[in-house]
DNA sequence: AATGAATGAGTGTTCATTCAT
DNA sequence: TATGAATGAACACTCATTCAT
């Protein structure tokens, strides 16, 4: 699926010429659209959707306004394309790992949150949170793609966490649906933080801190009885 | 003054009044920045900064646009004076109710969030915690402002919750700084939610439940030892 | 794909020619500038600076608006791009004429005064005089630099032409530096007045007696004793 | 006359009101007029036409902007009335001089030039001259206005100290009509000079120096046969 | 495929002018 | 008379988009 889409993102060029000699060069040709997704990235992320020029996309990206349209019928589609090609991804690595995961739940969690710190908020990606949050007016439809391929996958998985949390006699017994949307937020949080606050203001957040003290806080939370999030062992 | 809007109500063609002959402009000197700066809250919530038209403004303001600069020298000065005028007042009010508390600290957590939800995440209001997050790259200045009259107000005010409920007895030890800031998450995360995602996609959040969680989260994951925050008499 | 293109054009009402189907516009990126100044130095010298609308300049050039802005960064640039690019060209001829002339000093000025004539007053460049005059106050660097590269090389030349004269013993001895301002004045004022009361008044200067009166007046005012300004042989 | 024109000029400001209490104190009222002349050449001066903002011109009078209204009709008015205002009683002395003068033909240029001096180049209203050449195109019945009621009459009145001096023998014989426009160029240029390249440059014209030389160049240019402009006693 | 010159609609801002008070 | 709030036409400048090459 995720393949299919990023077919279509390519604007298919013209790519039924016969007599192309097949160089072997071609790379570049075919790391155009990388190439200017990834300076577009960078842009929006930086100057939010507005403020971005395809000028400068396009010569960050080395190639010609023209050629930008190329590939993109407009900066609308743009905008969508570097929305959807980097958040795809995103996802389905969070979900094999739960998938796969075998031991107790609050470890589970542990591991969840240190990956897509690693993978997402400690990464420029972290830029997309804002952009969809700040351009869900302008974008509905991207909004509403967003959220269905990104947010509510990611809902469902650590819903998944929750449950199986539970079964396990782990967590107590919540409400799914609200917990997780609540133990979504300081991740979300500090995704925008870090792009946000962080970039004018006198570093006030320390991701380390904020983050030990989130697990902390939310396997307490969770935690079943007299159940404490403590390392194996240390539990009376 | 609600008199005068009526006239011009009664303005409207076929008005058999005799005088008043419907001016061109009415003179409201004392009204205008209030009513400017409301459509301005309105459409920059919206629409974000840029994608804001200065006509847009001004004719929701039921002016024309120079009138709008007879107020405000430029945009980027309208946009500060939405968000000053808005912000500062919210503060204040959760302060006192913190200073003059005197019940145990789970109830003062629970009125605080009552407090912000009914007085800036239930409300419009809410938008500028979009509009900041969104614009603080193009309005550094602003963002650090809003910074350190808001954010880090409020951070000041939670902890002080947080060291009065570990002084009491009633929350275990936690990081302050940290842990504060993860709190505040969730609240923040739902006004952002409310102005972004809730408006494109099918309402897939309950507020209530939401903050309902977040409190009982919050609590648990407090808790001091066997405290569990329970309905009064409950507790052991 | 070019049929495809083409297609679209004849797809035009009307139009019986086949080829050659009238291009939205041309691409002629050197002849711009040129085109641009050219248009740009009417328009300024005709109506002011302030008086011309960029609009109005890019039309006259045949191009569009945005075409303009390729090439000069804004009004200011373009007409500072106007008063450099037509003027210092001017001087050098001058200066040239002078280094390589041998006759009598008198011949010397009526050269000048004649070469002032045929490439500055009786053209369109004359205007610039008035420019400069008009927008020494709000453009005070460029005033500067027209200071610096025209008025000042000017009377240097006539200083040059004046100290000949006297070396020679053909003029009488003056203070140069105040006489070459005052034998300046009326070839500037000259063209200023063509630039002003010429075009909207009654014809009242007859600019060959005016240019006959100055030199013969210069001449005579710079004599030496009983020389005398006539035709060689007629000195006594 | 110049009474009759000054009366034209104020605007006749209602003055039929047959209930006015002829307060003593009307002197700010009927100042009015004058004060908001004496601003805006000021300013007319300073920045041009096109650059004086009526605002400030009322600022400077000390008076609202709706006032400056009730005396002149619009911008242009206003700045018509300023040229005539100042212009017309400048001639008159000077006319007057040469009528009433019996001495050399000479002594009288001298004394005019030094009264222009005094009146006029050394005075904010030697502004008026660049005035009037910069916006002659966009105010053209403004500048035929300013050519016959001023220039005309200047050049009548040196055309008659011409021919005086033609007449008593002083002088030798010169084409008037263009030898008055010569003439006058440098007295011109001075006042030019002094509102435009004098006020961005270092100052490098001595206006004595300038005068000076002026007078004695002139007069010696048109002086007959061995007759020199030298203090009297000193000729041959 | 790629270029980049050209376009023109769109918008922030200014300021002369109006008019109810 | 005098005020100054309000107007709206005008204009400089931007930038996404087009298209001949």
């Amino acid at each position: 699926m995720a393949m299919q889409r990023n077919r279509k993102l390519m604007a298919a060029p013209h790519s039924t010429t016969t007599h192309a000699p097949a160089p072997r060069w071609e790379r570049r040709k075919e790391a155009r659209p990388t190439e200017l997704l990834s300076a577009a990235l960078d842009l929006f992320v930086e100057k939010g959707y507005a403020a971005t020029r395809l000028d400068d996309v396009a010569a960050q990206a080395g190639v010609s306004k023209g050629t930008l349209y190329l590939y993109y019928v407009n900066k609308e589609e743009l905008f969508k394309a570097v929305v959807r090609q980097n958040i795809v991804p995103l996802v389905e690595h969070s979900e094999k790992l739960a998938d796969e995961f075998e031991g107790d739940s609050a470890m589970l969690l542990r591991l969840l949150v240190q990956g897509w710190w690693e993978r997402f908020i400690n990464t420029r990606l972290s830029g997309i949170s804002k952009l969809m949050i700040s351009e869900s007016g302008n974008f509905p439809e991207l909004a509403r793609f967003y959220h269905d391929e990104v947010i509510q996958r990611a809902h469902a998985l650590m819903a998944s966490v929750l449950e199986r949390g539970m079964a396990r006699g782990e967590f107590r017994y919540v409400d799914v649906r609200s917990t997780v949307q609540v133990l979504h937020a300081p991740v979300v949080m500090l995704s925008l933080w870090r792009n946000s606050f962080d970039l004018c203001c006198a570093k006030t957040l320390d991701a380390q801190a904020y983050l030990n003290s989130y697990v902390d806080l939310a396997l307490s939370g969770l935690s079943n009885f007299d159940y404490v999030d403590r390392p194996p062992g240390k539990n009376s």
